[in-house]
DNA sequence: ACCTGAACACCGTTCAAGT
DNA sequence: ACCTGAACACCGTTCAAGT
């Protein structure tokens, strides 16, 4: 396309120096969080960072000292946002309200594959605010336990649990969507379960698919661990 | 340091052209793995892993398309080299076996941060003898729970539900690893925790550790679970 | 058939210099 | 104080050329 009458020519992308005050720490992560869940943390670059905000690659270095202390400032952002959209429950029993927390935990990543990868994948937090949040969650979260007559380090040890399993599940999901491949899951298994001598898994190829964290998988896992939460809980009260 | 009389002035690290017959794909294998395991998959590149085969960076290219090709072939060995680490139970009731099955399972990635880094992190596998190898070792442990009695479906949701949550342990320590920075989890969540707006929380500093993972973390889930297939076990028995 | 260096487009980061 | 481009050491990959 030839230049426009009126339009002076210019490098492309940015054609004039921003003016002093017009960068911020706060434009700066927002503007790459933007690329971070248009595209994914590993995409995201200092060059493509500075294009998308229309500077200097070299200005970002005057708000963060490295890339990594930028994502460091992204994790924080995420767990903010990671805070506001989990809904908070009230008013279940202990079980259905695991039930529904890390139904939700679960989704709130599987729905934000950006705060997958900024906090699944980035623990630990290096943030002061971000501890925060996670403390004061865990506050409100144990005390439904301890309510319901959990000791408190059996309450932190299901809530730890839960928290890694789901974690686990929601990263798995995570690889699979990168790797994008959805192969013929059962037909592979097929071909290899021989009847004679795999007769457990012949048998199990028609529940089989590759990834071990299918909504149906996550299910069953937090019901088995509710469950035996359940014994424990029973035997602690019988206690006391 | 000057040259010594009869060397010939190289350019450093590599003298002369490797004769013709002298790289192969199973080399260029067993050196990356080594540079994975001195260092860490991130810190793999082609160029140090030219230098350290002493030949030109393009030469690999000959045998592997790109680096992605290169670490599918780096999984596989890894899965290889799991299958033969892990030790196999014989003998032992279902949850017991569960319990050492896991625990060794846990064990061999955190012990071998290459494998962790190249499995863990690196499902979903691309290769056939990866998965068939998988499956022979499904076989091997549902065959366990199916002989308790536990429905196939059922032993594979356990299966699944215990890998996930081993792996997302593992996972975590991987992290923490990584990070590099053993904060004092406890004074940290001690200045938070204020007995007056978390009581909680408070009670819970004797018992805190950042890390979701420890050994004891991964023990009390490991039982959680173990429990809770207990009571599916026992449902299914009454019903047959 | 196998190994090679030059070259390209990218990256994170430093530095001296503009305003 | 804030924004800049030039420059450096790295990276993955392609290509035309050696043997």
């Amino acid at each position: 396309m030839p230049p426009r009458a009126g339009q002076t020519r210019t490098k492309p992308g940015r054609s004039t120096r921003r003016p002093r005050g017009s960068l911020s720490r706060e434009e700066i992560i927002t503007k790459a969080f933007e690329l971070v869940e248009a595209e994914s943390v590993d995409e995201l670059s200092m060059p493509k960072l500075a294009r998308h905000l229309g500077v200097g690659v070299t200005s970002i270095y005057w708000y963060f000292r490295s890339k990594d202390e930028l994502i460091d400032a992204l994790v924080e952002q995420a767990a903010t946002q990671f805070d506001e959209i989990m809904p908070t429950f009230t008013g279940y029993a202990w079980d259905d309200h695991l039930r529904h927390y890390f139904r939700a935990f679960r989704r709130v990543f599987v729905e934000n594959p950006a705060l997958c990868d900024l906090i699944v994948l980035r623990a630990p937090m290096r943030s002061e605010r971000a501890k925060e949040l996670i403390f004061r969650r865990l506050e409100r979260e144990l005390k439904v336990l301890v309510d319901a007559g959990f000791p408190v380090r059996e309450a932190l040890h299901a809530y730890k649990t839960l928290s890694v399993y789901t974690r686990g599940c929601v990263l798995q999901d995570r690889l699979y969507a990168a790797a994008g491949q959805p192969t013929d899951d059962r037909k592979a298994l097929a071909s290899i379960a021989d009847p004679e001598t795999m007769p457990v898994m012949s048998q199990a190829v028609e529940h089989w698919s590759s990834s071990f964290a299918t909504d149906d998988d996550f299910e069953a896992g937090l019901t088995t661990a509710i469950e035996g939460l359940g014994q424990q809980l029973a035997r602690a009260r019988a206690q006391a």
